[in-house]
DNA sequence: TTTAATAGTGTTATTATTACACTATATTAG
DNA sequence: CTAATATAGTGTAATAATAACACTATTAAA
């Protein structure tokens, strides 16, 4: 197993047949009315026209795979640096291409505040939409990317149990309400909403900014935020994090 | 990027300089005395001499993932067939291999009965060896191997409160006090005998062999069996184990 | 000023968790 | 064959966590 040779032709030979490795993103994002995910509309062959998530090939020796993943954000969707990002895992069967090659791909889930991607004007967002939950687990979409999708849902609602990491979804000053919405589509059905604002209060990690919400049609709720210095304290004296 | 054409002298060529994906697995194995992990005795450059997880490189385009991985396990270690295998992560950096490739490597973690793997010798099994869990962790192993053996360690340990996969790395019937033991080096303290008892066959799914330990110098403790077939029925219906 | 929509708030019952100590059985040593 | 040693096996009571439950407060709109 060699490493690669330059020739003058511009191509990189090797003793051994090599996959081609990518990076895919799974990016959530909050809105008032639910979970969405970014998707784009493949412009070219295979499944040209079909909904994937985005992604791309990575820089061989160059970069880092977080590093990778963060770029194709960025290309693909105009999203500079997302709040949360975290390695899902990697699908390699030799088929999921249909092209001749086989290309692996390392999944990533990203968690951005939607207010701070208003733009979302990318290199290549023309063709990035935002599509709520229910939509997108509807559509058939591109390679493997139903599984990658699914598994990534699947991790997301799972971890927003013991970890605070949904807050990266919500805006910087949120009502309780929202966190008791997302909370509830995770578990997949509705909560108590005393108990569930006393045992998040209990934390001790909501402060209160004596704001209220704009613009709302009824009484106007609080808006809280979330303190992540006192949560790292809390967290390194080996407390967790469970709603 | 085209796909690789194969020249006369047996090379493969790209347009773009590619990655070598390799597949690493920390095999986890119960013994009376604890948890062990598998490791092997690097026979060649780079890091010769010194000790990795066992691991090698895929066949592109022949084989997926899991398959390469099991492919390893058992070329490496002569294991024929892990308990539990799952993917722990994927690690990237361009300089985690010294050689001039940019080798990326997909770590997978498996949990086997060492009762079931008595002979270990495979065909380069020589140079592996089962070593304690405290002398693996003040090895400094090969590549980025520490990294990756410290993230399965953790993977396992968090697992195992609220998934019976521990339950594959015992023998099929085992004492109460071995599932006791390795839950508490799991979660780093001891717990009190009669309401871990109480917890775990409370659960239903641990059954009385109505046999008893041999070769032991004290009063023998009565071996149960984990019952998998109704452990997957109460999970159907959304249990969860958790002790 | 009434209606509609949502915010905000405590108490009690139920359930789960924790703390705690002795008897039973087998082996080994004297 | 008796005593010592080592580990298995067992129940109850105190404490803490969770779940169930319904009304008042505030704002905007009709």
């Amino acid at each position: 197993m060699g490493p690669g040779q330059k020739t003058k032709t511009k191509t990189y030979c090797y003793d051994f047949p090599m996959v081609s490795v990518t990076v895919d993103c799974v990016i959530f994002g909050w809105d008032n009315d639910g979970l969405h995910v970014l998707l784009i509309e493949r412009g070219e062959e295979p499944f040209e026209g079909q909904w994937a998530l985005p992604g791309g090939f990575i820089r061989a020796g160059e970069e880092d795979l977080e590093k990778a993943a963060r770029r194709e954000l960025s290309e693909e969707t105009g999203i500079g640096s997302p709040r949360h990002l975290e390695q899902l895992g990697t699908y390699g069967h030799p088929d999921r291409d249909p092209r001749e090659e086989h290309v692996i791909t390392v999944a990533y889930i990203a968690l951005i505040k939607r207010d701070e991607h208003r733009p979302q004007g990318g290199t290549d967002a023309r063709s990035a939409h935002w599509i709520p939950m229910e939509e997108a687990r509807r559509k058939r979409l591109a390679f493997d990317h139903d599984q990658i999708f699914s598994d990534a849902v699947e991790r997301l609602y799972n971890k927003l149990r013991y970890d605070p990491l949904g807050f990266n979804l919500l805006p910087n000053k949120f009502p309780l309400r929202d966190v008791q919405q997302l909370y509830e589509v995770a578990i997949g059905h509705e909560v108590d909403k005393r108990n569930f604002r006393k045992k998040l209060l209990e934390t001790g990690l909501l402060e209160d900014t004596q704001e209220i919400e704009t613009d709302v049609k009824h009484r106007a709720a609080k808006l809280y935020q979330f303190n992540w210095t006192a949560y790292q304290k809390r967290r390194a004296e080996g407390w967790t994090f469970d709603i």
